[in-house]
DNA sequence: CTGTCATTTCT
DNA sequence: GAAATGACA
């Protein structure tokens, strides 16, 4: 069968989308594609998707096969192993390649390296891409050869280098495999909650690649002059909220930096000022932690800094389960946790402050609350989980230092002088409204004895 | 003395 | 980051 181009598997994973996809680029210049999505959840164990997450996987793949079908290569759903699952395909396809975007997370990374020598040692072609970073985190390093543990300094370094590539389009046309292959519904991975508390989610969000670039454009045009203002403003609609759709790669860093910058005028991003410096910033903030999590695989279960693992946490079962329903009686709190039940998602500016108060107020540890995140969070990212409760908790890089302690009161006032935020998520005047779990100044006192204990 | 504001201190 | 302390009207 001369003259046949080589088919490729195209395995779809944290990067949910047609453009800038530089996976499906490079399969669809050499021939047919057959793209693939693998739902094998115990391989990322012990941090498998958590509820909300797989709600919004649900959704994302919904979109995802609709347009890789209109595209004219439908998506296939398989169930892991993954490696059974290429292998099978490889061999009812007749594929000689398999192409991916790379992943960072250290179980990931552990299984993506022995899929990649077992697919070698069949005798295929496997090849893997940069489709979720601006760069690559072996290649940022200080002048020592070390990783930065530093934010400002990293941040530096990138606005040093080439910019990032521009992204790529998407391709118009795909060609499929010769015959149709069997695929899994998305129904039966059993993605979606058995009771129905998804109903302020569908309200707040549209998964997938057509509703990031709404959410992108949206942002370009209203949000972005104000962004290094508002981003701060829980009570305001200042931010982004592109963090789920980056986590599932609907829409790509390269995109979003190159967009900002032609939004802004197309100058030097180290010449941005104002909300596209302070927006390309927290796009840095998330490429920060994934270089991190990368050079630092133990931290999403251990502190970085290791003194800490002695430090006198407190098990408080009770404190943490009023903290998870947004019932500690400090109104900030209650409605950032309650936002976070209701949709998924908390203001940035409002993690800070429940963060500090379940780790300094409560002094639960900082794990209980990435657990606790990682399930309700429709962006829960283990990157930027672990950097945020590590800083919050001051044992991680560029943490808060062991004396800021936030007070929840002061917090409020000066970040929803009006209270709208409080007012929308938790209604502190109710009847059934509980009392504080605890006296700030007295917790304060207990939480800076307790870090006194580490020197 | 009492309130305000700036500075220091907190492991 | 904010409580405690100091300077001063």
């Amino acid at each position: 069968m001369s003259g046949m181009k080589p088919i490729t598997l195209l395995w779809l994973r944290h990067d949910l989308r047609l453009d800038d996809n530089p996976a499906l680029a490079a399969a669809a210049a050499r021939g047919p594609v057959v793209p693939v999505f693998i739902w094998a959840p115990e391989e990322e164990s012990p941090w498998e998707p958590g509820a909300a997450s797989r709600w919004w996987l649900h959704h994302s793949l919904e979109k995802l096969a609709a347009a890789f079908a209109k595209a004219g290569a439908p998506l296939v759903i398989r169930r892991g192993p993954s490696l059974d699952a290429l292998r099978a395909l490889a061999k009812e396809t007749g594929a000689t390649h398999v192409a991916w975007n790379r992943r960072y997370e250290p179980a990931v990374i552990k299984r993506d390296t022995a899929i990649k020598k077992a697919l070698v040692s069949d005798g295929l072609e496997a090849e893997s891409f940069n489709g979720s970073l601006l760069y690559e985190p072996m290649h940022v390093a200080t002048k020592e050869g070390r990783p930065y543990q530093v934010f400002t300094p990293f941040w530096r370094s990138l606005l040093s280098r080439d910019e990032p590539a521009a992204p790529v389009a998407a391709p118009h046309k795909l060609t499929g495999p010769a015959k149709a292959l069997k695929s899994l519904a998305i129904d039966p991975l059993g993605l979606l909650p058995t009771i129905a508390w998804d109903s302020t989610m569908k309200k707040t969000w549209s998964p997938g690649e057509a509703g990031a670039t709404k959410r992108l454009e949206k942002f370009l045009a209203d949000g972005l002059t104000g962004y290094g203002r508002e981003r701060d403003r829980p009570d305001h609609d200042g931010t982004s909220a592109l963090s789920p759709h980056l986590h599932f790669g609907e829409v790509s860093p390269r995109r979003l930096w190159h967009a900002v910058r032609a939004a802004a005028g197309g100058k030097p991003v180290a010449k941005l000022t104002g909300g596209a410096e302070a927006f390309l910033r927290e796009i840095g903030w998330r490429e920060f932690a994934s270089h991190l999590l990368f050079h630092f695989p133990h931290t999403s279960d251990a502190p970085l800094r290791s003194d800490y693992a002695r430090f006198p946490w407190a098990r408080d079962p009770v404190g943490l389960r009023a903290w998870q329903r947004g019932r500690t009686g400090f109104p900030i709190v209650d409605a950032g946790m309650r936002q976070l039940w209701a949709t998924g998602w908390m203001h940035n500016r409002v993690r800070m402050i429940v963060a500090s108060f379940l780790v300094k107020d409560l002094r639960v540890s900082w794990l209980e609350g990435a657990k606790w995140f990682w399930d309700t969070l429709v962006d829960a990212d283990l990157a930027a989980n672990t950097l945020g409760w590590q800083w919050a908790a001051g044992c991680g890089a560029d943490a808060a230092p062991y004396f800021r302690i936030f007070n929840p009161t002061s917090q409020a006032e000066k970040f929803d002088p009006d209270g709208a935020y409080v007012k929308r998520w938790a209604n502190a005047d109710a009847a059934d409204y509980p009392e504080p779990i605890v006296d700030h100044a007295e917790a304060r006192k207990l939480a800076l004895a307790a870090l006194k204990t580490l020197t």
